[in-house]
DNA sequence: AAATGTAATTGAACAGTGTTTAAATTTCAA
DNA sequence: TTGAAATTTAAACACTGTTCAATTACATTT
């Protein structure tokens, strides 16, 4: 059966070749701004092809979103190894903005971007596996911190939402470039200073 | 001079019609899904007259962009009369929320969508003018906090946009919806629960 | 009232888009 | 070598933002 697995190969590297002309391309210039002919002239076949390996354009974000996620979740590894739970809070809200600002484009597919998500949710009622997984693990840890005396009087669920969203907030303003609005001599490091006020915070607590 | 001022009433009506059109089909269908033909047809002209008021589809949006912060900025008066600074914070991140939820696609426009935002910024140089008002007006009640002593050890710049981006990120990912990774029911209030439990932190700052 | 000049408006055209589909080509087992 | 199956293509469809020459409408002047 040699052949109809290197057919199976075959097939499997032009699907991956589609997938990274257009993440190359997506990254470069945007989602809305590649066009299937874009993709299908830089792996030099014809826009059709396209329509064999993925149902539409949508279909191609979503591939790419999910492995946005795999590489954050990688990141997140090194976590494993900090005992503090507070102090492993704190670098998990480091790793999470390093990341986006590192890979603000796939940051912006991942989290920010609205275009193709209904798909992505609604298809198999999963819940948005990719992001449950990591929500999962910052509400563990609140878990954690409170266990050990932290966060008294709050409630855990909502607590980790305000706590993602803070972080969120901070990259995305960013990202959308709404940091004009601080002092010039500010801008550069904002995000890095706004989170050092957040850990003055979290210090407290 | 009856007949020019006529023409030029006539001509500020046109441009408002197309406003007022553009506006809620923005709003029906989003930014990118709203073509000058959808725009030029609810109004029953051609599509090759909205260039004769608006440079292009970018400034239609600027317009209405522009039309947001007003609204945002009116809702924000009620604040003069709360006294006490750190009510007068909370009060201004309700104000803030509710702005978003009861007009998500307009705060969408505002402060998420990226689309054409270079020339929102660009031009006149004026910093993001709409913008910057509103994050004055926060920067000055934190200043005013810490005048009646809160937030010690704080650095007010970088603690005004930390708390902008909490209460961007809660609505944000909530517009986006990205708050299907919470239990489930949690979900119709979490934007709510969020800001409540950043606000049992800022009680005690 | 008729002619003129100007501003408003049109509709066709251009170059692009996502997607579908019939046809052509290639591949490969029998 | 043949014939069927899989792969790939090119053309077509209906859309997009934008431009522009031509047309229409109309206030002003003669």
């Amino acid at each position: 059966m040699g052949i109809a697995d290197r057919k199976e190969r075959d097939k499997e590297e032009l699907r991956e070749r589609i997938l990274v002309a257009a993440k190359s391309l997506f990254l470069e210039k945007g989602v809305e701004k590649t066009s299937i002919r874009n993709i299908a002239d830089r792996i030099e076949y014809s826009p059709g092809i396209i329509y064999h390996y993925f149902k539409d354009k949508n279909e191609i974000f979503h591939a790419l979103h999910q492995g946005g996620f795999l590489q954050l979740m990688e990141k997140m590894q090194v976590l494993a190894s900090v005992r503090n739970p507070m102090e492993r809070l704190k670098a998990m809200g480091s790793i999470y903005i390093s990341f986006a600002m590192e890979n603000p484009d796939m940051y912006d597919l991942m989290f920010i971007k609205e275009a193709p998500l209904d798909h992505v949710f609604n298809s198999e009622h999963d819940h948005w596996k990719e992001g449950g997984g990591t929500f999962n693990y910052l509400r563990m840890t609140i878990d954690n911190c409170m266990e050990v005396g932290h966060f008294k009087g709050h409630e855990p669920e909502a607590l980790s939402y305000m706590i993602w969203a803070t972080v969120h907030g901070l990259v995305s303003l960013n990202i959308r470039k709404r940091c004009e609005v601080v002092l010039p001599h500010r801008q550069e490091n904002i995000v890095a200073d706004g989170l050092e006020e957040f850990y003055k915070i979290l210090d407290r607590l």
